[in-house]
RNA sequence: GCCCUUGUAGUUCAAUGGAUAGAACAGGGGACUUCUAAUCCCCUAAUGUAGGUUCGAUUCCUACCGAGGGCACCA
């Protein structure tokens, strides 16, 4: 009871199997039928026989036993078994949809505890330098990361999703910002930053009266500014991006408890680090990491690399979690292994931190690279994309390629598409899915049976795979098969309201139907809360 | 030089080692007196090159060619 139908193929399976891995996919050739087995041709190897009797034999075998559940089986050359689902089983399927309502396609918690696959997982996401505004590739970060949450939490997993703040007055990179806002450097100029330095003028004067020590002046006068642009990038965050983080780590606050000197005790402790021109060591390369990297510089300062440790030990071994997800642009993947290796020589399992690399996106406008803007100091700052094409376009259009690859970003084809864009095809399904309702009165109770068109079965199909989809996307981490599903949905359900009609029909078909619009429209709603997309009222 | 990622229709993206390589946009042709035509239906069109592994390769391996990124006591 209660299973995908996937996984009640393969228990079927099984009763022919019993040994050996089993797969069922989806072909893509409806005649193929609706779901497909490769099992004849693995055993073949094995048993040394044709695969295609292997085929036959599991194709009379499960006819046989299996209660009626497929309406048809059926063999392919080189040995494909092919499987149809019964209309029935369809229909019943529909009827669990609107049982479960927005709780269907979610698996089972106890089964997910059994098979040790509930977790308590952190996702780090964005956490930008303090230095100006949000990129583009920070929005594909950010809306990957944000999705990820959200299908993680929906398949039943704790979620938690943090931002890590870069405030840290010992940070090279703060002090490099101060040297800039006192007038004394020109790193990270741009005329965005110019305005935030003469907002805080009066501030900065006190600031330069007070601290006559160079470098404190800079720490503090940078970590003044940083501020500012951080306080503005949430606000931005929230109100605009709409994604919402459970925590705000302060780095600073790493070194107010003065964490980041106790773990440097520990690594000396361990005999982990050594003295080397001046600076402070760590043996990562004993770890994996292709050489030892600086914790201490000559100048007696951390490098990034320290508190970062720090930090995310504390995820690992304070706050618990089982996994940690890092989502970083691809101009950081060489730290990786260093990372990786830090945390192996404390302890900490390498495979439970999962980063996950955001290839860079290019800007690309009349067919050539977009030039930087000396204004803002990005590209396109992510504020003025949105504001072009707006937050469901933007966010969808991210999730839409994969992130490990190269993405080229089209202007001239962001706002020229903008209005045949995907996402406003699948907004207008679900629209028109949501419309019916409201020009129809009562109806008799539903007869599944009425439900035997053939766009009737293709939708109720798609419908019954949510949860299939929802498990694949979670294991993966992958919200990309989301949007493909998603699409896939509304081009089902687009075909059925040209092909079928509600209004108008006898009750018993209009009822059925209505029925199946309902679930659709439980589908929708899901899978449009976990992409983080709304549902508009009229279009 | 070394390391990572990547190369699929005109364009943007798909394809746990599987069947005739899928979509969308663009291009061509059709469909509303109807629950919203921002829709539906049909057509045209692609795996960078050369080898290898095997029943089977877009997928795995090797070399080459092209693109992006990294190789800090920046983050």
């Amino acid at each position: 009871m209660n299973l995908m139908i996937k996984d009640q193929i393969k228990i079927y399976l099984q009763k022919y199997v019993k040994d050996g891995q089993i797969e069922i996919s989806v072909p893509e050739n409806e005649k193929f039928g609706h779901y497909s087995t490769n099992t004849a041709m693995r055993l073949a190897k094995t048993r040394r026989e044709n695969p295609m009797k292997i085929a036959k034999d599991i194709a009379d075998f499960l006819m046989k036993n299996s209660n009626g559940y497929f309406s048809k089986i059926d063999v392919a050359s080189p040995g494909f078994v092919n499987f149809w689902i019964s209309e029935k089983i369809l229909q019943k399927e529909l009827a669990k949809i609107i049982a479960e309502k927005s709780k269907y396609g979610k698996p089972n918690k106890k089964t997910l505890r059994q098979a040790q696959g509930l977790k308590k997982i952190q996702i780090e996401f964005i956490s930008a330098n303090p230095t100006g505004l949000l990129t583009i590739g920070n929005g594909r970060g950010g809306f990957l990361g944000d999705t990820l949450g959200n299908l993680l939490k929906f398949y039943g997993h704790k979620v938690e999703k943090e931002y890590y703040v870069n405030d840290a007055k010992a940070s090279a990179q703060i002090k490099e910002l101060g040297k800039t806002v006192v007038g004394e450097g020109t790193s990270y100029l741009t005329e965005y930053l110019e305005e935030k330095i003469s907002a805080k003028k009066s501030a900065l004067r006190s600031l330069k009266k007070k601290i006559k020590n160079k470098e404190k002046l800079y720490a503090e006068a940078g970590a003044l500014i940083a501020k500012e642009i951080q306080n503005e990038n949430k606000k931005f965050i929230k109100k605009k991006l709409k994604i919402k983080f459970n925590n705000w780590f302060s780095e600073e606050n790493l070194y107010k408890k003065k964490l980041v000197d106790k773990l440097l005790k520990t690594l000396k402790d361990k005999n982990l680090v050594y003295k080397k021109e001046g600076a402070i060591w760590f043996k990562t390369s004993e770890f994996g990491d292709p050489e030892d990297r600086v914790l201490i510089r000559q100048t007696g300062e951390p490098t990034y690399f320290l508190p970062d440790l720090v930090y995310h030990l504390d995820k690992f071994k304070n706050r618990k979690f089982d996994d940690v997800v890092d989502i970083w642009g691809a101009d950081h993947h060489g730290y990786g292994p260093r990372l990786r290796a830090g945390l192996q020589a404390l302890d900490v399992k390498k495979d439970r931190l999962h980063i996950m690399i955001v290839q860079l996106v290019r800007l690309v406008k009349g067919g050539e690279e977009f030039k930087m803007s000396k204004r803002k100091g990005v590209f396109v700052a992510l504020e003025d994309l949105i504001d072009e094409v707006g937050i469901d376009v933007a966010r969808f259009f991210f999730l839409m390629s994969n992130p490990e690859t190269h993405m080229d970003f089209d202007m001239d084809l962001a706002k020229e598409k903008s209005l045949k864009n995907p996402v406003y095809y699948i907004q207008y399904a679900a629209v028109r899915c949501a419309g019916i309702f409201k020009k129809i009165g009562k109806l008799p109770k539903p007869d599944y049976s009425f439900l035997s068109a053939e766009s009737d079965i293709a939708l109720i199909k798609i419908l019954a795979r949510y949860p299939e989809i929802i498990e694949e996307a979670a294991k993966n981490y992958n919200p990309q098969i989301l949007i493909r599903y998603s699409m896939n949905l509304a081009k089902k359900f687009h075909n059925f309201y040209e092909n079928e009609r509600i209004l108008g029909e006898k009750k018993e078909i209009a009822s059925a139907r209505l029925t199946l619009v309902k679930a659709s429209l439980v589908i929708f709603k899901s899978v449009f809360s976990i992409l983080g997309i709304d549902i508009p009222k009229k279009m």
